[in-house]
DNA sequence: CTATTGATTGAT
DNA sequence: TCAATCAATAGG
């Protein structure tokens, strides 16, 4: 169970936004272990009018600006949190949205957590896996590529191109033009269908 | 200090 | 289609 190499996240936020489809994500939780593979994601720049970082760091989306590997967690709509693996240099408000994995490990757990049977809503949502893998904005910063971290980023499949689809992204209202959101054809882990 | 607005979800 | 529910941000 290796974690990711640093060099994975090397590259533009768009190819690391796909690279990261069929990596997993792991959380060393106190009441057990939870994992799932990333099935969806969106990736959001530093000139992108929809992201948190458009406007120029703030308190509340410092951690975008943070370390490639670190992770972005936010709280909105006065009730959800939403999961982010930051991206680009320090300095550069960059970071992929995970909107959706497919449970591996904890599904039990998950369920509890989530308080549905449904296999597929687990996690199918950026707020729901956040339920799923009980992650808190305590984690917010945290270097994600560290064997020691609670939760990490570990090596997984490489989807072929062929298998990725590129479309618009979801719940925004500025930059709905941009195709930014990435997910893995077929797959019956994903968002908002 | 007050008002508005979400990178959403779940119920109606 | 709409309520839940609140921190960050914009405006005065």
């Amino acid at each position: 169970m290796n974690t990711l190499p640093k060099s994975f996240l090397n590259k533009s936020t768009i190819e690391v936004a796909k690279a990261l489809l069929g990596k997993k994500i792991i959380h060393k939780n106190p009441s057990g272990l939870l994992s799932g593979k990333i099935v969806e994601t969106e990736a959001y720049l530093e000139k992108d009018p929809a992201s948190h970082s458009f406007n120029g760091q703030t308190n509340r989306n410092s951690a975008m600006f943070g370390n490639a590997g670190e992770a972005y967690v936010y709280f909105t709509y006065g009730m959800h949190h939403c999961f982010n693996i930051v991206t680009n240099k320090k300095g550069i408000g960059e970071a992929v949205l995970i909107r959706a994995l497919e449970p591996i490990e904890g599904i039990e757990l998950m369920k509890q957590f989530r308080k549905t049977d449904e296999i597929e809503a687990l996690c199918s949502g950026p707020a729901r896996l956040v339920q799923a893998m009980q992650i808190t904005k305590e984690y917010n910063g945290i270097n994600l590529i560290d064997k020691n971290s609670p939760i990490i980023l570990s090596d997984g499949n490489n989807i072929n191109e062929d298998n990725i689809i590129k479309t618009k992204r979801i719940g925004i209202s500025t930059g709905i033009d941009l195709p930014h959101r990435f997910y893995i054809k077929d797959n019956p882990f994903i968002s908002m269908k």
